[in-house]
DNA sequence: TAAACGTGGAC
DNA sequence: TGTCCAAGTTT
């Protein structure tokens, strides 16, 4: 005896054509108006009765396969938090690292607190997004000063620190204090839009609200922490962007499968276009020093420590460019005294070729120390400046284009024209194949 | 609402 | 080589 059909609407939106497909789900039927929330509800509702089942299988599922990472041990407040803000945008691998080095640096929120920023950002060089760092430092000191010290449980308090929004506070409510929320990240919205065939993209409303109100809904009473963590796992590991559907737990309550769609779910958003720039950096040196400044707070890179440079301008060629930003950043007239070669760094919406460069002082005071320079530099780009050390030059937090080059002047030791070395393995071209 | 905000890995 | 993207937040 066939299975009983359900039929599925056509799509206004799409036009794609409505189709009679095995009932996966005895009882799931189309219910527009069953979701109470803003925006337009899903098409279909599973009914109440099959949460349960999906809720254990997940359970199950994620007691078998969840990995082992060092915030799973004690689920204290504060490892939650720093787990959450670290993996924001930066892949699994990478944040592990990343924190466990935090712990053994900032091991509790005192010490956090207790820390210059210029250390909290050391810590974070290379992760990206600076503004967590100096976010999370300020968060700290705020727990210290307005919650006694202790992470703070009402998830309004836990919205209002610096740096945490509405997954992170769902993810510390729910993932350290049981706290019944949910936390919507990435993982989670594709995996609630293939279960739910959510077909608008899923950033925007009214996809997002829908979104939501189904992860809120799926939350089991009392197991906020295990479930939260494993639909965030199962995106991780199973429902990935190529879904591995045959190894799901859930694949027999996924609508999107069963309609053979998962792979158009999620719904993408608007691309960023990719703008390639031109740019120049200069290094220059005074004997064992070398010349940096620090950025302002706001923008890229805010409070990292740099080497003075910005865009070649149209018709200018690379040595002009430095030139001219050095005097622009500085007030420092220099020369090019070597070319150290072309970092290309990828952005999310730029694509940076960073031309390098060794220079000296042109006047006046061409032979000056650092220490006894007659003219400091009028900074127009930055807060500070520092003559620094190769040992302080390490110390201090830099963009990873930067990074790349302060480590690149001190493996060809002795080298003042750098266009036919290569300091390191791949980190910087010779330059000869500039554009 | 949209744009800004980093970086390195995967394909 | 180019594109996408990985546990988002702020302005």
């Amino acid at each position: 005896m066939p299975k009983k059909a359900i039929k599925f609407p056509t799509d206004p939106k799409t036009g794609k054509k409505s189709r009679t497909t095995p009932n996966p789900l005895p009882g799931l039927e189309t219910a527009a108006a069953a979701q109470g929330c803003s925006g337009r509800p899903p098409r279909h509702l599973p009914p109440e009765k099959h949460i349960p089942a999906l809720q254990n299988a997940l359970l199950d599922w994620f007691a078998v396969h969840q990995r082992a990472l060092p915030w799973r041990n004690s689920y204290t407040p504060y490892e939650v938090w720093i787990s959450e803000v670290m993996l924001q945008q930066t892949q699994m691998e990478r944040g592990v690292r990343y924190f466990i080095r935090w712990m053994e640096r900032f091991p509790d929120i005192a010490a956090l607190a207790a820390a210059h920023e210029e250390d909290v950002l050391r810590m974070w060089e290379g992760l990206g997004y600076y503004s967590r760092a100096r976010h999370i430092l300020a968060a700290a000191r705020k727990i210290m000063a307005e919650h006694n010290g202790i992470f703070p449980r009402d998830p309004a308090a836990i919205r209002a620190l610096p740096g945490v929004g509405p997954y992170t506070a769902g993810a510390i409510a729910s993932i350290a204090f049981e706290k019944k929320l949910p936390c919507v990240d990435a993982n989670v919205e594709r995996v609630v839009s293939r279960i739910f065939d959510v077909d608008s993209p899923v950033k925007q409303e009214p996809a997002a609200g829908v979104i939501h109100q189904w992860a809120l809904r799926l939350v089991p009473e009392g197991k906020a922490r295990a479930h939260n963590q494993a639909m965030m796992e199962l995106g991780a590991l199973v429902c990935r962007k190529k879904p591995c559907c045959a190894s799901c737990p859930l694949g027999a309550f996924c609508i999107s499968h069963h309609l053979g769609i998962e792979d158009q779910r999620p719904v993408p958003g608007k691309r960023a276009t990719v703008t390639p720039v031109n740019a120049v950096t200069g290094v220059l040196r005074r004997g064992e020093k070398i010349f940096v400044q620090k950025r302002p707070a706001s923008g890229v890179w805010g409070n990292l420590w740099e080497f003075p440079g910005g865009r070649v301008e149209e018709g200018e060629s690379p040595e002009q460019a430095v030139v001219r930003e050095f005097m622009e950043e500085t007030g420092f007239t220099v020369n090019v005294a070597a070319r150290h070669g072309i970092i290309r760094h990828g952005y999310t919406t730029y694509r940076l070729t960073l031309h390098c460069f060794g220079l000296d002082l042109a006047a006046p005071g061409k032979d000056c120390t650092p220490e006894t320079c007659p003219a400091p530099p009028v900074l127009t780009a930055a807060t500070q400046y520092r003559w620094a050390s190769p040992q302080e030059l390490e110390d201090l937090a830099m963009p990873a284009a930067h990074r790349k080059l302060a480590d690149s002047l001190f493996s060809q030791p002795g080298q003042t024209a750098g266009a036919s070395t290569m300091p390191r393995q791949g980190r910087l071209t010779d330059g000869t194949d500039t554009d």
